[in-house]
DNA sequence: GCAAGGTC
């Protein structure tokens, strides 16, 4: 008897909830889970025996070999290495062991540049050798799982290159450009990091160029003219067309007083779709605008009253990115939910109204996401909410689900105008005719804006004329949602990483403020690299990767000569660079205000304030000494004997205690913290799991706890 | 100490 040979598949995927999701379509839900570290993957038999195990995103990080912190630093794409990044170990290791004895490797990453760049990633760090093949799925369903398997193609290494292509443009001028920054900035005062890059340059320069024009910005005079107007018994205002800067018009405008005219009628019915249901995002930020919650209080993935929504079964997942209902879903679907919210009494006569005005189709938007649907409703509570935020959130959410199935809204918008010579005034209004799913969704602004009734044609009497004197206003600074708009409209970042890169401007210290005012060194910074390395603040470098992204997928462009060229630009950029340094480290560090909080002992620098992840400290200029202050405790005004600055902080004693103390920054004699056993000089230091007062003489060590350490 | 991109 021959036992056939059995043959190990292992598939890989880019996040666990897919490799969970194939697992069961191909095993026909008999797969069995195995918890490795922290990572489940599943095994069953399909024929040959199938493994599937999910990366975590990128687990690996492209980088440059150990070095010295200098530039130029041009490495060759080949000798970069690939670095495990920190918390992705276990993956790494899962895969590494399941591909050891694999006869087939299955790349199943999402179908995208990135998604082949990270099974690129994983072949080549793990130096994985043998038969690769892709599944290409770009949704979940189970008939287009089954197909991709059934279907397997080659690995794709064009798109995988062209992800690789735009790691290492990435990294090169990133590394090099920040180190640039850094390095002669440092020659000249203290600074942490200067940093840019391909994203953050251009939107760094936005902020710097929109605070520009604001400064520049002359204000104009401008008049708005309202006309009153007499029809029989009735009256009405309408505004004359145009902007008037001429004061010498209003003069002209008034002579027109007592003037007769026709009025010009017309009417329109308009309908209004309703809003389509709630993908994650919108559901935060609509949530949070009309609650007053923080996004963070809705959609913490712990305690996020929308998460806690979830968990208990009452709304569906709301991470998702989708606005659209399962694809599966017919008109019963959609009825059993609409019953599920008629069956909670607050709403269920809105609920019973849709369902007896359901429109055909549901509204979905454009957004759509192959793991999961819009946030939808699959649960009534039994008993209540544990509070009224939780019954707030799911109401909206409700009556979003509602809304999209409700009949549209039905408006008349109303345009009254009137011309006298060459001079036409109008007036616009706009009446409710039906509420439709406003009925069930008020949260949405439509105001009406009623007009007396005036027959088309009909005779009108200009009676009055008021004048407001307006100027036209400066450009508004971004807000974070303009400003990710304005990132997204020029391509740059991703949905992931735009907020982070705009945290990331703020962390260096080029902007501050809830709306993007740039700093001095944001300044320089954009003005220093718009002179030397302009392609970094151009928007047009990301343009030209894309572009040079789909040649080399298309198999028309050779990512290693792409790179040759666009690292050779950047040498150049570097070296030119290098050459004026230190005019450049000058021109930076003039507009960094170290402001001052005493001398340096050793050197008579500047000692300025910093903040680290760990807490505050001091540091000259130079950076010759430097003092860590407790998390709690700050500078205060004048300074000790001995010349350093004092600060002032509070400890907690055992007994609950709160002891408010004043110290000498460099804890010299004078300080008036005193151990309790022996009278002399205690300092206070940072452990690892807090602050605690340890007597310099004696060493007995009082545990104070001045607050907790904050881990890195 | 760096970038930007995934995922959590």
């Amino acid at each position: 008897m021959v036992i056939p040979a059995v043959k190990k598949i292992l598939i890989i995927t880019e996040k666990p909830s897919v490799a969970e999701r194939i697992a069961r379509v191909l095993s026909g839900g008999k797969m069995k889970e195995e918890v490795k570290g922290k990572v489940k993957i599943y095994r069953f038999y399909r024929g040959d025996l199938h493994t599937v195990v999910p990366a975590s995103g990128h687990i690996f990080q492209l980088d440059y070999p150990d070095g010295k912190w200098t530039y130029p630093i041009i490495v060759e794409p080949e000798n970069l290495i690939y670095k495990p990044i920190a918390g992705k170990k276990a993956y790494i290791d899962a895969i590494k062991r399941e591909a050891e004895d694999a006869d087939l490797i299955v790349i199943a990453t999402d179908l995208d540049t990135e998604g082949s760049a990270i099974g690129l990633e994983i072949l080549e760090a793990l130096n994985i050798k043998g038969e690769v093949k892709r599944m290409e799925f770009s949704s979940l369903s189970e008939a287009e799982i089954k197909k991709s398997y059934e279907n397997l193609k080659n690995m794709d290494y064009t798109r995988a290159y062209a992800g690789f292509a735009r790691r290492v443009l990435d990294l090169e001028w990133g590394a090099n450009i920040t180190r640039a920054l850094t390095l002669s900035a440092r020659n000249h005062r203290w600074v942490k990091l200067l940093s840019s890059g391909r994203v953050q340059g251009p939107t760094l320069r936005m902020i710097v160029e929109r605070e520009r024009e604001i400064r520049s910005f002359v204000p104009e005079k401008f008049y708005v003219i309202k006309g009153i107007f007499e029809a029989g018994e009735r009256k009405f205002e309408a505004f004359l067309r145009g902007k008037i800067k001429d004061p010498g018009k209003i003069e002209e405008i008034k002579t027109l007083v007592g003037s007769e005219s026709r009025a010009n009628v017309r009417e329109r019915k308009v309908s209004l779709r309703p809003p389509p249901p709630f993908d994650g995002t919108t559901m935060q930020i609509e949530v949070s605008s009309i609650t007053g919650l923080t996004p963070r209080q809705i959609a913490d993935r712990t305690r996020g009253i929308a998460q806690q929504l979830y968990e208990a079964g009452l709304i569906s997942y709301i991470g998702t990115e989708s606005q659209k209902y399962p694809k599966s879903w017919r008109k019963e679907d959609f009825l059993d939910m609409v019953k599920i919210i008629a069956s909670y009494s607050p709403l269920s006569r809105d609920a019973m109204w849709v369902l007896e005005n359901m429109r055909e189709k549901a509204v979905e938007g454009r957004k759509d996401d192959p793991a999961h649907p819009c946030i939808h409703i699959v649960g009534a509570p039994e008993k209540g909410f544990p509070t009224e935020n939780h019954r707030k959130v799911y109401e909206i959410i409700a009556r979003r689900v509602l809304a999209t199935l409700s009949p549209d809204g039905e408006d008349m918008r109303t345009i009254i105008s009137v011309r006298i010579g060459e001079n036409v005034f109008i007036a616009r209004g706009v009446v409710r005719l039906s509420d439709g799913w406003r009925r069930v969704y008020p949260f949405m602004k439509s105001e009406e804006k009623p007009l007396p009734r005036i027959e088309n044609g009909q005779e009108v009497k200009l009676i009055d004329i008021k004048v407001e004197e307006k100027e036209t206003k400066p450009p508004k600074r971004y807000t974070p949602r303009s400003l990710i708009k304005a990132m997204e409209k020029l391509g740059l970042g991703t949905k992931n990483t735009r907020a982070v890169i705009l945290d990331l401007l703020k962390e260096r210290g080029y902007v501050e403020g809830k709306t993007f005012r740039p700093t001095k060194i944001g300044e320089r910074v954009v003005d220093v690299l718009s002179d030397l390395v302009p392609e970094i603040v151009d928007p047009n470098m990301t343009a030209k990767l894309d572009e040079a992204m789909r040649r080399i997928e298309m198999g028309e462009l050779n990512h290693k000569d792409f790179l040759r060229k666009t690292l050779n630009e950047l040498s150049g950029y570097m070296i030119k660079f290098k050459e004026l340094e230190k005019a450049i480290g000058e021109s930076i560090s003039s507009a960094i205000e170290a402001k001052s909080v005493g001398t340096c002992p050793k050197c008579g620098g500047a000692l300025v304030l910093r903040r680290s992840r760990f807490g505050p400290f001091v540091i000259c200029i130079n950076g010759d000494v430097k003092y860590d202050l407790m998390p709690k405790e700050r500078v205060i005004e004048g300074s000790c004997e001995c010349g350093l600055p004092l600060v002032a902080g509070s400890i907690r004693t055992k007994s609950g205690k709160h002891i408010k103390y004043e110290r000498c920054l460099g804890n010299c004699d004078r300080s008036p913290l005193r151990c309790s056993n022996c009278g002399s000089t205690a300092i206070p230091k940072r452990g690892k799991y807090g602050v605690y007062v340890k007597c310099s003489s004696c060493g007995s060590v009082n545990f104070f706890k001045i607050s907790r350490a904050k881990r890195g």
